[in-house]
DNA sequence: CATCTTTTGCGAGTTACTGTCACTTGATAG
DNA sequence: CTATCAAGTGACAGTAACTCGCAAAAGATG
């Protein structure tokens, strides 16, 4: 959500020479990178849990990670960073471009956020950074300020696609103040889900969520 | 929003020593207090518009309010609450209690911050701070990135006494994911005015974000 | 192999905090 | 008015998250 890009999890180690058709010709540095930034948010996310954020300075992140402190920052520009990063934005923008003209903004959400769900949660991996990463939100005060700059860009990636759908100039005030309250909604809602030890599926949560906002913010 | 407290900008500088009837007896402790906490603010204020916040460290904040540095984290934990303090939140949550029982949780809001926004403004001095927040809001992602604390801590105020209206237990998800996206609006808005050189009456803003959250969220 | 570019590590510096302790200053009882 | 107590303050030392510049290492390329 921060506008990084991170993969994998995919190749198993080490990819042999010969690579498979399917592989568009990826270099050894770029693979190299991957790795890293892989071993550093793996090293962060083992400690983070051991001994909790804040006693895990990032020196010991690097150490584990065996790279230099200077390395860790120059993958992730803050320390919250490493657990804030993700990719699931251009997900969900391509979800809802997916979702037929026709259909209302919160219909079209509501089909994109839980197909998007479901495909992450596929990967059990995933699933358990997920999980992860709802506790630290839960608990860190740091890392629950910065996620509210990923979900600002969320909200205006969401603010994109739903200008086209509506014809809507980008930055209009309505159209912002939607965006926000669909967010809001699902920050709170998440959050919530955290709170409560992550008890109940998460799309359950997802859909609670849209049928408040779609039963018009009654209580 | 984060729980501190400030006051004044009444008293012309010096009481004198026989305060009349309406005041309960301050010490002139207290009213030192309020007063380094009131300069603090006053030279961070004046030392952010005149080189910027990061281009400002909190010694030279201390240097220029004539405290310590120490001083100045004895009153505001971090930098970035020396900009957000403020105590809305109380006139808020009186407000809303203030509003017949009958009336749906939307026009109770829509009434309490309408009315809540007017008192505050009525003081230039609280305006022009206002405003001045709104602009580092704008452009510092560290204020922006803290302000959710204080989001949350309203949005746990409004949980509360919307709890009490509605009958609902207080952590109930449904009413969380309402506040979340009350807030959540509200939070869109104010940026998108302070993104616009806050052209326009921030009154105007409240108003229509009520209207689309009122209208169901339909775009 | 030689060269160019990218990535990495190192070291020094800045700044936002945190904790401790001695000192000052407003409140209070006699 | 003075002695005493409590609260607020400042100086100091320490930690940790960054930032910057530079030189060495390693992958890409001809």
């Amino acid at each position: 959500m921060t506008g990084m890009s991170a993969r994998t999890t995919a190749a198993p180690t080490t990819a042999p020479s010969g690579a498979p058709a399917g592989t568009p010709k990826i270099g050894l540095r770029e693979r190299k990178k991957i790795q890293t930034r892989q071993a550093i948010r793996r090293a962060a996310y083992r400690l983070f849990d051991e001994q909790g954020y804040d006693a895990t300075p990032v020196d010991r992140i690097a150490e584990a990670a065996d790279v230099s402190p200077s390395t860790v920052f120059r993958y992730f520009p803050t320390k919250e960073d490493i657990v804030l990063t993700d990719e699931y934005d251009p997900l969900i923008e391509a979800a809802i471009r997916a979702r037929p003209a026709d259909e209302s903004p919160l219909r079209a959400i509501r089909h994109a956020f839980l197909e998007s769900l479901r495909a992450i949660c596929e990967d059990p991996q995933e699933r358990a950074d997920l999980s992860a990463r709802a506790r630290l939100l839960r608990d860190v005060p740091a890392v629950r300020a910065r996620s509210m700059e990923s979900m600002s860009a969320t909200g205006r990636i969401l603010a994109g696609v739903l200008a086209e759908r509506t014809g809507r100039p980008v930055d209009d005030l309505e159209l912002r103040i939607f965006t926000g309250a669909v967010l809001g909604a699902f920050q709170e809602a998440t959050m919530h889900w955290g709170e409560h030890d992550q008890q109940g599926e998460l799309l359950d949560v997802v859909e609670r969520t849209l049928d408040v906002l779609e039963r018009g913010l009654t209580l």
